[in-house]
DNA sequence: CTGTTAGCGCTTTCAC
DNA sequence: GTGAAAGCGCTAACAG
C-alpha cells in the first residue's frame, strides 16, 4: 500500500476527461488545451494526487532516477560533489538513489546490476576502475552513464574528474624542487583507493626523476581518517630505517593526524619535516600553518557532472571526457631545504 | 530501455515452467519442490536474470526500497549513521534511497509525497520537527516510519535517538560546577536545526538555574564547519559587551575551528577561556588536548534504527521509542576556574 | 486537441 | 506443487 492516495482515474474521473489527458497534463508533455490542462492541474493538486512513478516507469520503460555509486559518505570529497549535482538533478525532476561500494568492485557490479533494473534515467559511477562486467553491461544498456573524480580518455561513457596521476607527479616535481630527498607515504588500506594509487605513482614518478625513492609507503587503518594518519606518520616514523624528511597523505585529514603526532613528538614541521596533505579540506583554512597541498576541483566536479548529464539525457554529448585542473598549494608545512 | 536484460519469461522458457514458478524461485517463497525451484535458479542465474523491480513493486504494491531523509551529507554524524544502517538493510533484500533536506521541513514534506509514490518498504526521517502535512502523510501511509537522531516519547511509529535538551543541560550543569559564568553559545545558520536548539536550550537552562545568562549567541555561516566556527568564535571575542570564559559550539568541527581563532589571538584554552564541542568526532582523538564535548551513539543508532526497522517491516514492534545515552567528556579545553 | 487500445514485467488470487 | 487469469497505475502508439 502506497497510502491513500489518489489515482490517475480518480482525477480523470472528476475532471471528466479520459486519464491520458491526465497524463499529459501531469508530464507537461504537448497535446492539450491550456484551458484543460489547468483545469486538471488543478483538480490533481486538490485531490493531492502524486503520480505513481513505479507504474510510470514500467509502462515508459524508463524512471526518473539517477543511480549514482560513490565508494564513501564518510570522505566528504564525495559529499560535496553529490551535494552539487544534486540541485540541478533535482530541478530537472530527477531522483537519486545513492550507492556506496567501498571502494569494492563487486559491490559496484552488484549494484549495477539492480539498479539497471529501475531503468534510471541515468547512472554515476565513480573512477575509471570497474569490473570487466559492469564496464559491459553500461556500456550495452543505453542509459546515460557518467564516471566522476578521475579522469581519463576512454569514458565508457561520460567523464569528469581530475588527473590523479599529474597531481601527485605535480606535487613530487614541486617538493623535489623544494629540496626534499626522503619521501614516505601514508595512506589507509580501505578497500581499493585507485585514485590514490595513481597519484602515489605519480609521486613517486617525480622523486624517481631525481634518482630518488620512497623510504616508506605505509597504508593503515583507523578509527577515523585523522587517527589513521596519526598513526600510520608514528608508525613511519618509528619504523623507517631513514627518518623521512618529508611525510605526503592520502588527504588533508591524515596530513592533520600525522602533523599532530610530529607535534606531540616535539618534531616541528616544516622546519625538522615536511607535511604534505591532498585535495585542499575545510580544516586546512583554520589551521595556523597551513597544509602544502593540492586543491581538487568538487564543486566543478559535481556541477559539470549535472550539466552533462542533463545534456546526455537530452541526448546532446559534448564534451565527453573532461579534466578538471587541479591546484598545488605551497603551504608553511613545507619549506625551502637542504 | 533497461539493457536487453532476461525477463521472467525468458527464464520460464528456458526452464520450460511457468513464470509464476520463476517469480517463486526468484522470491524464496514456499509452494515448489526443491529440485525445480533449484534448476530455475541455475537457469536464472545463466541468463543473468535480475528481476524487474520496477514491475515487481507495481504488481505487489509494495517495494524493497527504503527511503531515508537526513538534512545533509556534510556533518559526518549523518553519515555515520547511514553507513550503519546500510550493512543489515541491503543484507535483507533492501535498497536505499537517501535524500537530503537541508534541515527544510518544505523538502522534506515534497520528498515524502514523492517516495511515499515509490511504495517503500519503509521510510526513515531526521527528528522529530516536521510539517503537519508531512506527519498526516506518514501516519496515514501505513509505512514502517522511523525518527532518528533526536528523541521523543511520542514517535510518529518508531524512534530512535538522542534527548539533545538533556545533553545540552548536561554540559551546561557541568561548565557551571566547573566555575564557568559567563557561556557563549556559537553554531550555524544552516536552515534550522531543531536538534541544536534543543541542545542550547538545554544549556542556558542550566546556566539559567544558576542565575547565569548566556552572554552571546552567535549564529553564521561558513565556508566550511570549521570556518564557521573560527569566524563565529572571532565575532563573539570582537563583538561581546563582556567577554565569555566558556564557548560552546554547534559541533567539535566548530569548536575546533574556534580553537584555532583563540590560538591565533594568544587566547589560550583553558588557562584564559574554555572550549566545548559536541559529537567526539574523529579530530578529537588526534587533538594533543582533547576538546570538552559530548559523545554521542551515532553507530549505536544506526545499528538499533537497522534493527527496529527490519522488524516492524515483519510486523514486529517492541520498543517504539528508543533514547541512548549521551556521555560527556571532560577534556583538556576546559578546567576549574574562579 | 482528445480518447482508445495495448501493453510494461511482475505478483496476486484462485484453480487444478 | 504448479499454472492460468487478472490486474498493479501508468504511458506509447495510434485513431479520430
Amino acid at each position: 500500500m502506497s497510502g491513500q492516495g489518489a489515482t490517475i482515474e480518480d482525477v480523470a474521473q472528476a475532471a471528466g476527461v479520459s486519464i491520458m489527458s491526465v497524463s499529459r497534463a501531469m508530464r507537461g508533455v504537448e497535446g492539450l488545451s491550456p484551458a484543460t490542462r489547468s483545469r486538471i492541474l488543478g483538480i490533481a493538486a486538490r485531490l493531492d494526487y502524486v503520480p505513481n512513478r513505479v507504474a510510470g516507469s514500467l509502462a515508459a520503460s524508463a524512471s526518473n532516477l539517477i543511480g549514482i555509486s560513490v565508494p564513501t559518505l564518510f570522505d566528504s570529497v564525495f559529499a560535496e560533489i553529490l551535494d552539487e549535482m544534486r540541485g540541478p538533478l533535482l530541478r530537472t525532476g530527477h531522483e537519486l538513489m545513492i550507492e556506496t561500494s567501498d571502494y569494492s568492485r563487486r559491490r559496484e557490479e552488484a549494484w549495477i546490476g539492480r539498479v539497471i533494473k529501475w531503468s534510471p534515467a541515468a547512472l554515476v559511477v565513480c573512477g575509471t576502475d570497474h569490473s570487466r562486467k559492469s564496464r559491459e553491461r553500461l556500456a550495452a544498456s543505453g542509459i546515460p552513464t557518467l564516471e566522476i573524480w578521475d579522469a581519463t580518455d576512454d569514458p565508457i561513457d561520460l567523464s569528469v574528474g581530475i588527473d590523479h596521476h599529474a597531481a601527485g607527479y605535480a606535487m613530487g616535481a614541486h617538493l623535489v624542487s623544494l629540496g626534499y630527498r626522503r619521501p614516505a607515504y601514508i595512506g589507509t588500506t580501505t578497500g581499493r583507493d585507485p585514485r590514490a594509487e595513481k597519484r602515489v605513482r605519480g609521486l613517486a614518478l617525480a622523486f624517481g626523476g631525481a634518482g630518488i625513492g620512497l623510504v616508506a609507503d605505509r597504508r593503515v587503518e583507523g578509527a577515523s581518517s585523522f587517527e589513521a594518519g596519526r598513526q600510520g606518520c608514528a608508525q613511519v616514523l618509528d619504523g623507517a630505517a631513514e627518518r623521512p624528511d618529508v611525510l605526503c597523505f592520502l588527504t588533508d585529514h591524515l596530513a592533520f593526524g600525522g602533523l599532530m603526532e610530529c607535534t606531540a613528538r616535539g618534531i616541528d614541521a616544516p622546519d625538522a619535516i615536511g607535511i604534505v596533505g591532498f585535495n585542499d579540506l575545510g580544516i586546512n583554512g583554520v589551521l595556523p600553518r597551513r597544509l602544502t597541498t593540492s586543491r581538487t576541483p568538487r564543486a566543478q566536479i559535481g556541477a559539470m557532472a549535472a550539466r552533462m548529464l542533463i545534456a546526455a539525457m537530452r541526448g546532446i554529448r559534448k564534451d565527453r571526457a573532461v579534466t578538471l585542473p587541479v591546484e598545488l598549494v605551497p603551504g608553511e608545512t613545507t619549506r625551502r631545504v637542504g
